[in-house]
DNA sequence: CGTTTTTGACCTGCGC
DNA sequence: GCGCAGGTCAAAAACG
């Protein structure tokens, strides 16, 4: 099974860190992914199937990126961010070799969850009319549905702050020690009521001024931080504004336009030129586009402003 | 007093 | 079956 995965990776100017395969935060990213390796080779390897996407991608957007993350994510002064569809994918520090299972376990249990979809719904109309009667059949019933994972994404940020503000408001729910690292893990989820979405927070073991925000789920509701612009025709129809899924709040639209397309790889570049899938916002070419541009989506995104609509300020859908 | 954080206990999945 | 590690729960504490 092709599993697909985006990756983006951002950096703004007040960061220190590189800007390349071969520089410091690429070294990071791969270590945070694949431990011991620092080749954009080994990066690459890593995945996978995604592979000229990926590149294409972090090449494409990287440079567009400086001028815009400060004012887009004002919250993330220091930023490198990586954003990585995570369903496949395990903060694991482990090198993921073979042995390690980091990647591959958690890729066959995104598998096992697809193929049990329509079997379970079979189950859940069960569920519905038989009642748990015990506390532990409650239990037991409610780690069964707990099993079933969204899609994750994983954000490398530079930052002395653990909990970066991201517009939405988090409860934090547990922390655990991580193995091999002497940072623990907090979990945190969505304080809305109905909204399941939740994030996992920790330094990198590897890089200790990285923070690892690992966002799970899709927010059903507007930040509670950040006004909703209008998105304007005019503004959906801007270049350069296809970095603003760089923001805090990517997850959610990333996941929103993630289910929408039914498991088709995110649709970045109708943020950029509003829906038309060729054309070429930064004259270097959006490479990405043959892997991820498809005619359906849109209309999808006109319909769903999505992360415009939560995080990026009116103006700047219509200056840029 | 309501909300959030802390933290030990518990559950689950996985490898051996 | 057992041990380990990740993830979650929930009561108590802390906070505003």
């Amino acid at each position: 099974m092709d599993v697909k995965k985006d990756v983006v990776k951002m950096e703004d100017n007040s960061s220190n860190i590189g800007c390349g395969f071969s520089s410091s935060p690429f070294s990071g990213i791969f270590d945070f992914c694949e431990g011991e390796k620092s080749s954009s080779l080994g990066f690459m390897e890593l995945l996978g199937a995604g592979q000229d996407f990926c590149t294409n991608s972090l090449f494409d957007y990287l440079p567009q990126t400086p001028s815009m993350l400060p004012s887009l994510a004002p919250n993330f002064p220091k930023t490198s961010i990586m954003a990585k569809e995570c369903s496949d994918y395990s903060l694991n520090q482990q090198p993921a070799t073979p042995n390690s299972s980091s990647i591959s376990s958690a890729s066959s249990e995104a598998l096992n969850e697809e193929q049990t979809d329509n079997k379970g719904a079979a189950d859940q109309d069960e569920e519905e009319h038989d009642q748990p009667k015990t506390k532990k059949e409650l239990k037991a019933k409610k780690a069964s549905q707990k099993r079933q994972r969204e899609p994750r994404f994983a954000f490398m940020t530079k930052s002395e702050v653990d909990h970066l503000e991201d517009g939405y408001r988090w409860r934090k729910y547990g922390q655990k020690a991580v193995k091999n690292s002497p940072f623990p893990r907090s979990y945190y989820r969505c304080t809305s009521t109905a909204c399941n979405v939740k994030k996992r927070v920790e330094r990198s073991f590897n890089d200790p001024s990285i923070v690892v925000t690992t966002y799970e789920g899709q927010h059903t509701h507007p930040s509670p931080l950040i006004p909703r612009p209008t998105l304007t025709a005019s503004a959906s129809a801007q270049p350069n504004i296809s970095t603003t899924f760089a923001v805090p709040s990517m997850p959610r639209t990333l996941l929103s336009h993630h289910y929408q397309q039914q498991l088709q790889p995110f649709n970045f570049c109708n943020y950029v030129n509003g829906g038309s899938p060729t054309a070429n916002a930064s004259g270097t070419g959006f490479h990405s586009e043959r892997r991820f541009c498809t005619p359906a989506t849109g209309s999808a995104m006109l319909t769903d402003h999505g992360l415009l609509q939560d995080i990026v300020p009116s103006h700047m859908l219509k200056q840029e």
